[in-house]
DNA sequence: AAACCGGGGAC
DNA sequence: GTCCCAGGTTT
C-alpha cells in the first residue's frame, strides 16, 4: 500500500502525544531491563494484558535474571506459567536464556539476527525489543498495529494472507520514526487496545478520528475482514480426582512433544474405572477449537488408575508448584467444593 | 501455505 | 454462542 507523507507526519505526531497522556501504566513500562521486557513480550504473545498481569511480577520475582532463569529446572518455568496456556512459550524463554548466557555473556543482543536465533522470538518480538528496550527504530506488527492500520488506511484485507501480512509489515516500516521508536510502536498498540477496539471502538474519542479513513467510508465496522478459523467441536470428559489414604490427588504427566506436553492432569476416568467414584460436578472448558464438557469425579481408596506412563501423588498445598493445566485446576476445584458440601449436609454432595 | 499450540475476556 | 488477544514453530 501507499502511505502519504501527509498521514506519516500525522501518525508520528498524533500518536506519540496521545499515548503519553492516556498510556496505561504497566509493570513492563517502569523497567529500562531488557530482559524484563523479552519476558513481558513472549508472556503477551497471543494473551491479554490483564492476563499476563497475575504473572508477570511472580515470574521476575523468582526469575529477575537470565542467569536465573537459565540455571533453573524446566519445570519449575512451566508451574509458574501454570495457567498462562502455549506452555511452549516457556519452554522456549528458558532455552533462550541459556543461549543468551552462553553466547551473548548473559546479555540480551540486539542485532535482528541475533534476536530472530532465540526459540520463541520471531518477527514481532524482536521488533518489540529492538524498539522499545533498545531504541532502535525497527517496525512491529501483531493483531492491533493489523487492524489500526487497516482502519486508519480504510483497508479491507485479512490477516489470513500472508502476502497481506508482509505488505502491512512494510507499511509499519515506514511509519516508525528514528525518534522514540519504542514509544511509537507503543502508542500504536495501545491505540489498537484501548480505542480502536476489534469491536465497538471507541471513534468518537479516536485521537487521530479526523482522517481515519474507514470512519469516512463508514467502513469501521467491517473493516478489517475477520481472519479465518477453523470450525469449534465439542468433546465429552469425565475427570478423575483420585485421592490416596493421605488426602493426596493422583496427577499424570502427558508425554513430552505434543499438546500440553510435559504439564500434568488429572487421569480420565468415572465411576466405571474407578469403583465408588462418585459425580462432583462438571465444568466447560475450551482448548484451540475444542470445547470440553467435563464430568469430574471423586474416588479414594483401592487400585490407583495409573495407567502407562509417569504418574505422581501431590498434596492439594503443594499444587501451586506444580505444572498442571487449567482444566486441571478446574476439575481439583470442582471436587473440592463438592466435598465441602458433603461435610457441610451429609448426602448432599452435588452428585445428583 | 497450513496446521498446531491455551486460555479467557468481551460481546 | 463468536471473536480475538503485544505470535511462533513446524510440516
Amino acid at each position: 500500500m501507499t502511505i502519504d507523507p501527509g498521514s506519516i507526519r500525522y501518525l508520528r505526531t498524533v500518536l506519540p502525544r496521545w499515548y503519553r497522556a492516556n498510556r496505561r501504566d504497566l509493570p513492563w513500562r517502569g523497567t529500562s531491563d531488557p530482559y524484563a521486557l523479552w519476558v513481558s513480550e513472549i508472556m503477551l504473545q497471543q494473551t491479554r494484558v490483564a492476563t499476563v498481569l497475575d504473572y508477570y511480577d511472580r515470574f521476575l520475582d523468582r526469575f529477575p535474571g537470565v542467569d536465573a532463569l537459565a540455571a533453573a529446572p524446566v519445570d519449575d518455568v512451566l508451574a509458574l506459567w501454570s495457567g498462562l496456556g502455549y506452555y511452549r512459550r516457556a519452554r522456549h524463554l528458558k532455552e533462550a536464556a541459556g543461549i543468551v548466557v552462553r553466547r551473548h555473556g548473559g546479555v540480551l543482543p540486539e542485532d535482528e539476527d541475533d534476536l530472530l536465533a532465540l526459540p520463541g522470538v520471531g518477527r514481532y518480538t524482536a521488533g518489540a525489543i529492538r524498539s522499545i528496550a533498545f531504541g532502535i527504530s525497527a517496525p512491529i506488527l501483531d493483531g492491533n498495529v493489523f487492524r489500526v492500520i487497516a482502519r486508519f488506511f480504510a483497508r479491507m484485507e485479512s490477516w489470513s494472507d500472508a502476502g497481506v501480512r508482509d505488505r502491512y509489515w512494510r507499511a509499519a516500516a515506514v511509519l516508525v520514526p528514528r525518534a522514540r521508536p519504542g514509544d511509537f510502536n507503543q502508542a500504536l498498540m495501545e491505540w489498537g487496545a484501548l480505542v480502536c477496539t476489534p469491536a465497538a471502538p471507541a471513534c468518537a474519542s479516536c485521537p487521530v478520528r479526523r482522517r481515519c479513513g474507514a470512519l469516512e467510508n463508514d467502513m469501521v465496522a467491517q473493516c478489517p475482514a475477520p481472519r479465518t478459523r477453523p470450525a469449534m467441536r465439542s468433546v465429552r470428559r469425565s475427570l478423575l480426582v483420585f485421592s490416596d489414604g493421605a488426602g493426596r490427588i493422583l496427577l499424570r504427566r502427558r508425554p513430552e512433544g505434543g499438546r500440553l506436553g510435559g504439564m500434568w492432569e488429572l487421569p480420565e476416568g468415572s465411576g466405571r474405572d474407578a469403583p465408588g467414584a462418585v459425580r462432583s460436578g462438571s465444568f466447560r472448558h475450551s482448548i484451540m477449537n475444542e470445547r470440553y464438557d467435563v464430568e469430574v469425579f471423586c474416588a479414594s481408596g483401592g487400585e490407583p488408575p495409573c495407567g502407562e506412563g509417569e504418574w505422581t501423588w501431590v498434596a492439594r498445598e503443594e499444587l501451586g508448584g506444580w505444572p498442571i493445566t487449567s482444566m486441571t485446576r478446574k476439575g481439583i476445584g470442582i471436587a473440592a467444593a463438592a466435598a465441602t458440601r458433603r461435610r457441610r449436609r451429609p448426602g448432599d454432595g452435588g452428585e445428583a
